[in-house]
DNA sequence: ACAAAAATTCAAAACGTTTTAAATTTGATT
DNA sequence: AATCAAATTTAAAACGTTTTGAATTTTTGT
């Protein structure tokens, strides 16, 4: 049997404190928060006294005062496509150990709607958070134009396309798409196919940009159905691959890219399956966000990739979603950051160029 | 150029109503809350104006004057042996969404601290959250007993051994041990390892008691070293696996339990580098939370599983945290499920007792 | 029509904080 | 010692809600 959570204890308050040394209130509050007007000696007392009394600031009186809550939304929609897509998990963690640091919380929440702004305006009517970390952004994203026009922070990893007017912490994937593609033409493949995320996705589109620009520098042009879009789960890479693949050595792709380490260990398996070589009869490469699950360096042979760990988004997304909680501006904010191109041994020369 | 939150909008408030119908505060808010005094007419006015304002209550203040916040805390630790276990993930959505209908939310935490109760005192001294769900409980779980000693509700996904007071879900882990080890035994192996996740967590223990509790009432005895344990990687899998395997026929185990789909696929991995042939040579079974990252039914032969999905303890759990956040007796919020033995195509008779 | 009872509404206090504007104390200057 | 300015502290209001106890209105019984 439970008491109410409130039952147990009594927290203490600013009451207690100014009882305590027989100080007002408002004293009390300002030499906690650092205002210049409190006398040096008033202030040790009091901030004595605060330890001595385990006083912590009650956060919802706060907010209930000044309007902020110290809390910020994060909402994740599950693509029924690819149900095992977690990739939203290394953010929140990460984020939310760094906005603990700044003694903020995160309210996380899964959309169950099919309107996609449903769940943000649940959470603000609630009155309950002070922004929001939007992740996954589609091109030209409903969620940013709606918290645009009610003013409420937020910030976004990835961004949705354009020249965006909003703080967000996003890699550069059409350098990825350059990287990857601009490695293989060197090493002589002039059939290169791409294994994409869905291009509704904005990070799928720059990749797939990427991957075109450099190839049509190179003078490189290679069939359409060598660009597939899907989920990216291992099953499609590794269904992708074997249809690709089926063609005949002189028609097939000699390279294939894929947007991720989970896509490649599809076509590693597909490539093992038609008893077709990597990287001698096929380059690999993939997208490496990073995430423990599945290591570029453990696959067989080794993957090469374009690497850009998403944790090293944690940090800034949390200081930028703290700078745009209290108006800085947004140029400041902005950050793109550039993937490292890691060349281990699942690429090699062309078949024909071999020797 | 962001403004803060509060300034876009006026959420309208009870003040508000009360100005628009001549009616005072607390009236309206009576009316709205259901209370039995009210006029019959008044209420529908007040109903009425409530929606045409879109008023919402803010739960702030109202957590200030009652106690309650509608915020449930989630606080996960990482363990640092086994990074990529993101088992707390489906828990955690499914709980959300439960937690919605009932217009509660969930604030989530990751726990760096090795104080395991320092992010809770966190939480709790904040005045924040009105109660918690654990997850992953250890053996003797000191979160518990803290939470306990300060009444404040909480609800256990998994539970800590002995006779719990608290609630909890919980799959019979004892139940699933005995059935994988039963069908095991009852095909004539008499040489079973187990891969089991680390004993200080209490699902591991039970796990391991129901195997040897199923394997001694058949009389079969197994060397100590045919128990394994360590964190639930596909790595773990392969690599245990193919140290038991690596003996000569008549010394190893002919059939491996595991712990997850996860562990399994390292030993079907092992196994296919060990040219040992499943299930004719070695029988795997595993027990299955049915996630959707690997699911057993794709496994080569499919997989037999011990299956209780994780899933189905979302729903459950939410109620229970509802129930004791509202004072219900413990024991009405105490589930144990059991697991459904299903068998596919991994497991077969003992070697020595084919045809 | 009048008092008593019941039904309904109200004003005010409370929750814990911050902030405004005013009051008090201290120190310096004459 | 009196004056003025600066430094420090205070009381009170505000945020939006619920609840207490009292006040008002309506209904009932005579």
């Amino acid at each position: 049997m439970f008491k109410t959570f409130a039952a147990g204890r009594h927290l203490a308050t600013l009451k207690d404190i100014s009882a305590e040394l027989g100080l007002s209130v408002a004293t009390v509050s300002r030499a906690l928060n650092g205002f210049p007007e409190v006398n040096a000696r008033t202030r040790e007392q009091v901030e004595a006294a605060a330890k001595r009394l385990n006083y912590r600031p009650n956060r919802l009186a706060q907010k209930l005062q000044s309007g902020r809550s110290g809390l910020v939304g994060m909402i994740v929609k599950p693509d029924p496509k690819s149900p095992a897509d977690r990739s939203f998990v290394e953010i929140m963690m990460g984020l939310s150990q760094h906005l603990a640091a700044h003694d903020m919380e995160m309210v996380f929440q899964v959309a169950v709607d099919s309107d996609p702004i449903a769940p943000y305006v649940r959470l603000i009517e609630k009155n309950l958070v002070d922004g929001f970390i939007l992740n996954a952004p589609k091109v030209d994203d409903p969620r940013i134009e709606y918290l645009k026009s009610l003013h409420i922070p937020f910030v976004v990893h990835g961004h949705a396309g354009g020249h965006p007017d909003y703080p967000f912490y996003d890699i550069d994937n059409r350098l990825a798409g350059e990287q990857a593609a601009a490695l293989l033409a060197d090493l002589g493949h002039r059939r290169i196919a791409l294994l994409n995320g869905p291009v509704t996705q904005s990070f799928a589109l720059e990749r797939q940009r990427g991957v075109t620009q450099a190839l049509s520098r190179q003078g490189v042009s290679v069939p359409q159905h060598f660009f597939v879009e899907d989920d990216q789960s291992t099953d499609f890479g590794y269904r992708a691959a074997l249809r690709l693949l089926a063609d005949d050595a002189s028609a097939r792709p000699t390279a294939i890219i894929c947007a991720s380490t989970i896509v490649a260990s599809g076509v590693y398996q597909a490539a093992s399956d038609l008893k077709i070589r990597v990287p001698e009869d096929l380059s690999v490469i993939a997208h490496d966000d990073a995430v423990p699950e599945l290591r570029a360096i453990n696959f067989a042979p080794a993957l090469t990739v374009t690497r850009s760990p998403v944790r090293d988004a944690c940090k800034p997304l949390a200081n930028a979603l703290i700078g745009a909680l209290s108006d800085r501006p947004t140029d400041e904010l902005q950050i793109t950051a550039r993937p490292e191109l890691i060349v281990r041994q699942s690429t090699g020369p062309a078949p024909d160029r071999r020797n």
